[in-house]
DNA sequence: ACAACCAAACTGGTTAACCAATTATTGATA
DNA sequence: TATCAATAATTGGTTAACCAGTTTGGTTGT
């Protein structure tokens, strides 16, 4: 029973240090560009170890709001202090994703993607689709299961986008997309073949240049997974 | 001349520890759910610090690529041994992100979010984005810089659309694209007034749960944003 | 022959000591 | 008194020792 408490409280004590340090940048009047107390100070005064407060910090360097120098301090951003308290509000609100805004995030991108994949492709990324369709089809047509091979004919798709940011909400989101999906068994076997051709439909209107055709079949390529996501 | 190149180095040989892994994976056939050699041996084995292994194996995790587990040791992902390399591959290619691709999904999210939020607000939501709203609007009419009471409004919706997902993306992009406009100029002075009436027909929208409206009452607030974007 | 058990080795995670670079303080000098 | 040099204290980052579970191999008792 202890065990799990103390497992609980460390991700826990993340949350309570990052409003403790907006706090102590409201109560200082620290303005952006000001330095925080140092990392074995903050420690000290919070009663926390040192590794939780830099854990701390780090989140919030990854969010923008904190700059750490080294061998010189850590210093509030250039964000403004009301855009700091916001964030951090929202921050510490922000829930772990749910399955449901995976796949309608994951929807949203892709339908992006292969736009812009359709308008931006080289003739190497065009290539490189190829390849992924051609593994996809030989799995399939073997009967054997080619999940791995349709992530990663999207995965080319999203390459060829040339928006690098995409690409990576892409690679963030898909793994637990994959995962989830077995738990959920939003996968159909038999659809496996449709897939095929809708695959190849997709491919055909990237290789054409036709960014609504392209855009009009990866639509059609996801009709199953928009009625689970509206659906139920 | 030393000193960077050892700054380089460091960032550089995450990259190379991470092919070497999943070399190490195809070379010894690991299947998912196999365990790797522990951290020290590889550290021991690749020449370099724990830390360093540390590190590429937790960015391999974040991508759901591999999995540790305390006290026991790291496993491959039950993710298909396919779906790895082809993943190792992109986060390998992957660059940084440049700003136009920043804005270019920046505007992608919140045209969804937006429409989202007009579906699903609640009346709470409600409060909260007309709350940010009238800061906004008071700023301005004080003839005050704004653009962190701008960026508030738009968090405001992203939170009202009810997708974590978007949530969080908008979160990790928001704060470089507002340190980049300082930058690249892309902020004019006199549109502060035309925002004001931008973000209330955006607010209307919103509280009427017209989401078409709402999407193309962003979409003209995007205008600007629009032009930089295709335009240079 | 086999099952139960126990200790030693091994695991990822955590902590405390250490490092090099920076900053503040002091004091000597012009 | 002002300036600058030198040194001591402080900084975030890194490394090596340590910790608490887990796994493993062998040993012992039945």
């Amino acid at each position: 029973m202890k065990i799990e408490l103390l497992k609980n409280e460390n991700p826990d004590i993340q949350q309570h240090l990052i409003a403790w340090i907006r706090d102590l940048i409201n109560s200082k009047n620290l303005e952006p560009g000001d330095k925080l107390p140092s990392e074995r100070t903050l420690s000290e005064r919070f009663g926390v170890t040192r590794g939780n407060i830099r854990a701390a910090i780090q989140k919030m360097e990854f969010y923008g709001l904190l700059k750490s120098i080294p061998q010189s301090g850590t210093f509030v951003a250039n964000i403004g202090i009301i855009a700091l308290n916001g964030m951090v509000e929202d921050i510490l609100r922000l829930e772990d994703p749910d399955f449901k805004s995976l796949v309608e995030t994951r929807i949203l991108l892709e339908l992006k993607t292969v736009k812009l994949a359709a308008l931006r492709r080289s003739e190497k990324d065009l290539f490189s689709i190829k390849r992924a369709l051609d593994a996809y089809e030989a799995k399939v047509q073997d009967g054997e299961d080619a999940v791995q091979e349709d992530l990663l004919f999207h995965l080319a798709i999203a390459r060829a986008s040339k928006n690098s940011t995409m690409n990576m909400f892409m690679l963030t989101i898909t793994p637990e997309i994959i995962t989830n999906f077995e738990k959920y068994h939003v996968c159909d076997k038999n659809q496996a073949y449709l897939g095929i051709e809708e695959h190849r439909s997709i491919y055909e209107s990237i290789r054409n240049k036709d960014t609504n055709g392209a855009k009009e079949n990866m639509k059609a390529h996801f009709k199953i997974l928009y009625q689970y996501c509206y659906n139920s």
